[in-house]
DNA sequence: CTTTAAAAAACTGTCGACAGTCGGCAGTCG
DNA sequence: CGACTGCCGACTGTCGACAGTTTTTTAAAG
């Protein structure tokens, strides 16, 4: 249920302007039609979408309690811009929810999450494989998700979706290069290992590792193409 | 720095009008002054507060991402109510986060960390013995804010922070029991001792035990009131 | 007296407008 | 030539209003 971020409308177009106007918000930020730092004009956001400025405000408002946007009172909203500092706290937080999750869902694995999880993998390899980098990330953190579905507290659920958009925010800096497709493979395919042994101290490795794996690619990665 | 939340303005009283009905909603709210599963009326609130409805809509989804309120399309703003197993979902969060943050604080604790803590635990306890159950809650939290703050994650704070609003709102559910001060004074020494034999193991049980507390008081307290 | 349906009231979603404020630019003074 | 001051444009914060929808009230039928 609260799984789909991906929203399943398309279809009817009667959705929220507000949600509208923060989906579009989310998807120019992380395409980096928006800059890091720069300046987003409500007039002519407004003008550019076609609403007024109310939706506009509200929207920004969400992304902002989301932390891809920052603002200044009587200056306007700012795309937020992550700095070393920061983005190892993204991630030491990731793993401190990741840990927790892992360790709950160790304690009631059922064959359904074991489905689940495992059918999810393939779907990510599949798309490791393909060339549209947001679908490999789209992908990648679905399967976190499902983890921390399965783990059976929605409110930490929460946290790390609230979290996402900031891991997003990060893999955006790193739009160059590419993580190789056996990489992902392989290191998914340990969590799942981990969980099936049944074993806490193996689920907090591989969680670790995991989660290193992927810190340390986006910290080269930044270190790189030069913040 | 992300500490002082009563920023440093004080002398001119040019806040926003979104903060200021931010603030008087949760006031509100954590006062039961609005009930869990009221709904709230924008016209209203805006005559009552004598603004109009754009900020108080604004405020409204600030607290909506804090979750205090939840907003259904079309039908406008309800109070949060938290059911029995969100009740344990938030508890097991901050475990999680709390867990993670002493283990981070034990890494790196330093006299100005120790002090700093023994300091608020005076605070707390003289707060205790008073009849303002609002500041005990609020020094109580301080404290915990105080710990997450020298762990060294400001992300694991504002996580802290994000949780904090929901569990003022589960304090609210029991604000006819009170917790004795000698229990808050050995619980929260207990935190402190462990730090300062810095051994990972006593302060992950000293945090475990706390935290399990407050959790089994807070729902024993919402058992005996109902709901 | 209960149930259904239609009309009215109230409310949310959205819009355009106005006022106060901030940043930048030109003109002026030292 | 450099620093200060006042003006100008742009923008944010806030407001009142309108349209469509939901809820409540009212009325009629069974």
């Amino acid at each position: 249920m609260a799984l789909s971020t991906a929203a399943p409308r398309a279809f009817i177009q009667q959705q929220n302007l507000v949600e509208q106007v923060a989906d579009y918000l989310t998807q120019a930020i992380i395409q980096q039609h928006f800059l890091p730092g720069e300046r987003l004009s409500e007039v002519q956001l407004s003008r550019d979408l076609g609403v007024s400025r109310a939706p506009v405000r509200e929207a920004a408002r969400l992304l902002e309690s989301r932390g891809l946007l920052i603002s200044k009172p009587r200056r306007g909203f700012f795309v937020r811009a992550l700095n070393a500092v920061e983005l190892e706290d993204v991630f030491d937080l990731r793993l401190c929810l990741e840990r927790h999750a892992i360790q709950r869902l160790a304690e009631r694995y059922t064959p359904e999450a074991q489905c689940a999880l495992k059918q999810q993998v393939e779907v990510l390899c599949e798309a490791a494989e393909g060339n549209d980098g947001t679908r490999r990330i789209e992908e990648d953190l679905q399967f976190h998700r499902l983890m921390l579905h399965y783990a059976g507290n929605e409110r930490l659920l929460r946290a790390f979706n609230d979290l996402s958009h900031e891991l997003r925010l990060c893999i955006t800096l790193i739009t160059k290069t590419h993580e190789a497709p056996e990489t992902i493979a392989t290191s998914h395919f340990k969590l799942l290992d981990a969980l099936d042994s049944g074993r806490p101290e193996a689920c907090r490795e591989a969680i670790d590792y995991h989660i290193g794996v992927a810190r340390d690619f986006v910290v080269k990665g930044v270190g790189e193409t030069g913040e």
